[in-house]
DNA sequence: ATAAAAATTAGAATTATTCTTGTTATTTGA
DNA sequence: TCAAATAACAAGAATAATTCTAATTTTTAT
């Protein structure tokens, strides 16, 4: 069994606390993953990645650190129909295009000044808590 | 085994094709259903409710339905992050809430003249096969 | 009417994700 | 500081939506 009992010295590069979520050995490998290879990587993908410094981690693990990372807002979850889900630390409003020939996801922001609850017709009282774009397609290169 | 044959007189308010696809009885009946409950119901729900009618169609049969409804353009697939899958048949350019307090979806137009390509910074040469827009969310009722 | 193609059915298989149980680590507070 | 309580983790089983396979039925074309 690997130690996981004192933060080493060179962890201090993510905090102990994020959003009240303690950051353990774990999650905080996790979020680096997510944070360094910003490919919109699937759970087992991250699994993979964290492996190499968490030889014993579990995938049943990557899954409670992603949505324990998710449910306090340190990252989101972006879906492209019923693949796997995949996650993306980019918190700024923005939407997701899958390019069918390479399967690269590009983030896609708004034309500057739009906010994309100004341009929907939504019924009166309504609270958004979640939006999610994406977008599929080609990019023709000249 | 139900007849499959000759499809019967009042089956005439679907045409026998709709976009190149061949409206067999499963087909018509999985699509009707989807025109006449406008609940973006889910394929087992979709199999229920068409049960009724044909009762020995196969959950198998409705996806393959689903699927080829779907490929033809003439319904949509809805998806709100990993649960099943949900169909609708508007085809107009619109979103999708799901009130979390009710369960219910409701679809979601665009301000007038607002098209949703023109709002977003897409990569020059980029052409868009698909969009879909989900967001979640309560209403407020005074 | 017959052969070929397409659609359907039933059930098995797949796969992403969640759950369960036992263990380990961390925090709390005496 | 130490013991108890709480939280996190690991491993593997379970779940559930969807897809696949193989056999049958229906439709189309000849």
């Amino acid at each position: 069994m690997v130690s996981n009992s004192e933060n080493s010295p060179n962890d201090e590069d993510v905090p102990h606390e994020i959003n009240g979520l303690r950051m353990t050995r774990q999650r905080r490998e996790v979020y680096k993953s997510l944070m360094e290879n910003r490919v919109h990587p699937t759970a087992h993908d991250v699994f993979l990645d964290v492996k190499d410094r968490l030889p014993q981690i579990s995938l049943a693990t990557v899954y409670n650190c992603l949505e324990a990372l998710t449910q306090h807002g340190i990252i989101r979850q972006v879906h492209f129909d019923r693949e796997s889900c995949r996650y993306c630390p980019n918190l700024l409003e923005h939407g997701h295009f899958h390019d069918q020939a390479t399967g690269k996801i590009h983030d896609i922001t708004f034309k500057p000044g739009v906010r994309l609850e100004d341009v929907l017709d939504l019924p009166p009282g309504t609270t958004v808590a979640n939006i999610e774009l994406t977008l599929r397609g080609t990019i023709a290169h000249h």
